[in-house]
DNA sequence: AGCACGCCGACT
DNA sequence: GTCGGCGTGCTC
């Protein structure tokens, strides 16, 4: 502690001064506030948002903890242990994170600190030591704790500082760079819903710019990029949160050619642990920031949050995998309701849960001054004339189109999965190859590799099929690598780039090659391509899974985002509804319709849905407990895992509250009665025996 | 999670 | 009478 200003009277006045924290605990029945006295040596260090040490647990244990409320009135009857000390002076959790928190934990029936967890890093000693060094030494010498500075006119230029691009492609105008102006759509639209602190969905203008000599990012980033700047010379914060770090790259480029270094702020899960403190610490100041980041972005402790803005909503990275498991889109609907930030959702393709929020009401439609999509052409799958098509199972038009845009430069070609030939089969008899030893899936990692076990690893030397005792493997799909070698061999002397999870690829040359990339991975080219190939279309929507269709959408409308304009897009083998969205450029469309058999068939979006898993009794206790809320039905439960059952509860958004909260009922009672199980030293239970996940994008 | 508290059986 | 089993519930 440095000199500073003792706020609160000495131990002798008034009354008791009490500590309200939350601990640190993953144990549901703690997930609420703990009384504690504040010490008179401690009292103006214990402050709301600090971390704490705090006795708890009978023996003299200590436990990590956040300082939420600091007061007099104690809601606790019993005798109050002391704080036992202030891990660091630092206001690490805001009021604003903090309500976030709740909110988010009482929605998804779990635990408040759960979500902290998650939104603040963890202290690293070393960066903070600099931090505090540096907040003493210059500019700011008032205490570096919670005092609400003087405040200080804040001046961030938010001028360009890059020279204005030549000549941007992409489809559409010819877009310069200006700070601020978000070009592209309706003349200050974008601004005045900024500054309205407005709730929208934005169709994303397709094709790629060039924001700083030589930097080329999707148009996408540069939309954003602007908007935030907006933001940011009006005084106030933007958060812009991205599915992965691709996106995250793009979207810091086209800031930085906007915007000054120290007004961006970065956090994402690649970053080491202090990267990610210091990120963290800079959101803190009072100076207004842009921060850019993945999932965990939706969290940071922005100053005079003025817009949060999410790019490509629909991408499953913007679900956290951890409980409470809250898509990034829903804590950014309850973080706009509590602030009052403006709120954009921007991307190629809409979501079925973003459309039913523009349905309601709740979102309005903020669509491109022209809204030209790229040249779609659909392709019905036909059998290839040409030898070396058919090698490569394009259709003859599609083959015709790629052989002509490789004179005036790259071709995208878009597969399915990842990998080379990840599934084998039995050539007899048609049946997936299962490992021998443990019957795992048989792949193959490289053309002249061994197949080999996905599970175990061991390679199927002498392999034979467990149905009809075959001895010979084919392959069921084609992976990315596949494709490249049959596409080198239908396009002789051609280069060829492949692009996909294991081997990511940026940005090519805009030279003549072929850019085989799987879904999601496709590099981005200055200019964007001369052609893009669609290719595995069908086998993408054999996919078993509710939400096929609009994922494909999604992907498709991503990659033929990255085309030049009048590039042609050809779309192989799809027809129908899908085909036509993509052909017209209007993804909404699908996504209503789509979202109108949602309703009638009550599944998501236009219901909520959750997992009730556990021991069968436990789940038929929490069943019964939200049996009698109207709005709610249960499937099931049934059998799950070996001593498991699983239900799936189907309820109104308007009856979420009360599920979540019935449910969170039985998650307490259930961790704090001990489970009888089996009397005979059975092996104790490593799992609570029963666990709650909601909006799972996958239960269907 | 730990750990104390308490209501039953078997002992000095 | 008292010791101690572990089932039950609390932790500011």
């Amino acid at each position: 502690m440095t000199a500073a200003e003792p706020t609160l009277v000495p131990s002798g006045g008034a009354e008791r001064a009490v500590a309200r924290v939350v601990l640190d605990s993953p144990l549901p029945q703690l997930d609420r506030l703990f009384d504690y006295a504040i010490p008179p040596e401690l009292a103006g260090a214990v402050v709301p948002g600090v971390r704490v040490k705090v006795p708890f647990r009978s023996a003299g244990r200590l436990s990590d903890a956040f300082v939420v409320e600091v007061g007099s009135a104690g809601s606790y009857e019993g005798a109050l242990s002391p704080v036992d000390s202030v891990v660091s002076p630092i206001v690490v959790l805001t009021p604003e994170v903090w309500r976030l928190a709740r909110a988010v934990a009482d929605r998804g029936a779990g635990s408040a600190i759960d979500v902290l967890r998650f939104a603040i890093p963890g202290r690293q000693a070393r960066v903070e030591k600099a931090h505090l060094a540096a907040l003493t030494a210059a500019p700011s010498p008032d205490a570096p704790a919670a005092a609400p500075s003087p405040e200080v006119p804040d001046s961030v230029p938010p001028e360009p500082h890059e020279g204005p691009s030549p000549a941007p492609h992409g489809v559409g105008a010819a877009v310069g760079v200006g700070g601020g102006v978000v070009e592209g759509y309706p003349a200050g639209r974008w601004e005045s819903a900024i500054d309205a602190r407005a709730r929208w969905a934005s169709a994303a203008l397709p094709g790629v710019v060039e924001c700083a000599p030589g930097r080329w990012v999707g148009r996408w980033a540069l939309t954003l990029a602007q908007a935030a700047a907006h933001t940011l010379a009006s005084g106030s914060s933007a958060i812009l949160a991205v599915p992965d770090y691709r996106d995250q790259d793009q979207l810091q480029t086209a800031l930085e050619s906007l915007l000054p270094a120290e007004a961006i702020a970065r956090t994402d899960a690649r970053q080491s642990n202090p990267d990610r403190y210091r990120a963290f610490l800079s959101c803190l100041g009072d100076e207004p920031r842009v921060i850019l980041g993945t999932r965990s972005a939706v969290y940071a402790p922005a100053r005079r949050l003025g817009l949060l803005a999410l790019w490509d909503e629909g991408d499953p990275l913007h679900a956290e995998p951890l409980a409470p498991y809250a898509h990034s889109r829903d804590v950014a609907l309850l973080r706009q309701e509590q602030s009052g930030a403006a709120l954009a959702f921007l991307s190629h393709s809409r979501s079925t849960e973003v459309e039913r929020l523009v349905e309601i009401g709740w979102l309005h439609d903020l669509a491109p001054s022209s809204p030209v999509g790229p040249r779609v052409i659909p392709t019905v799958q036909q059998a290839a004339q040409d030898g070396f098509a058919q090698l490569a199972r394009i259709p003859s038009t599609a083959w015709r189109a790629a052989r002509e845009a490789l004179d005036s430069g790259p071709v995208l070609v878009q597969v399915a999965r990842p990998g080379y030939a990840p599934v084998l089969a039995c050539q007899s008899c048609g049946q997936a190859a299962r490992c021998n030893r443990c019957n795992g899936p048989l792949g193959k990692s490289s053309a002249s590799a061994v197949p080999s076990c996905g599970w175990c690893g061991a390679l199927a030397a002498d392999w034979h099929c467990t149905h009809c005792s075959g001895e010979r493997l084919r392959f069921v799909s084609v992976g990315a690598g596949r494709t490249a070698e049959e596409l080198g061999r239908a396009f002789p002397g051609v280069r060829v780039v492949v692009a996909d999870g294991e081997r990511p690829v940026q940005e090519v040359p805009a030279k003549a090659a072929l850019v085989v990339a799987t879904r999601g991975a496709e590099p981005i080219t200055p200019g964007g391509y001369a052609a893009v190939l669609l290719l595995d279309g069908e086998r993408m929507l054999a996919r078993e899974s509710l939400r096929v269709g609009e994922d494909c959408l999604r992907w498709w409308s991503n990659a033929a985002s990255l085309a030049a304009p009048k590039a042609p897009v050809m779309l192989v083998g799809v027809g129908g509804p899908l085909a036509r969205a993509l052909n017209t450029w209007r993804q909404a469309d699908y996504a209503r319709g789509e979202l109108a058999d949602r309703r009638g068939l009550r599944f998501p979006p236009a219901v909520r849905a959750g997992t009730i898993v556990g021991a069968a009794e436990p789940v038929a206790g929490a069943v019964e407990g939200i049996r009698g809320i109207p709005g709610v039905d249960v499937l099931g439960p049934v059998d799950a895992e070996p001593g498991l059952v699983r239900a799936i509860v189907r309820f109104d958004y308007g009856s979420g509250a009360a599920v979540a909260s019935a449910l969170r009922s039985a998650v307490v009672q259930n961790a704090s009665t001990r489970r009888k199980g089996t009397p005979g030293k059975g092996a104790p239970r490593p799992q609570p025996s029963l666990r709650v996940r909601f909006d799972d994008p996958e239960i269907f």
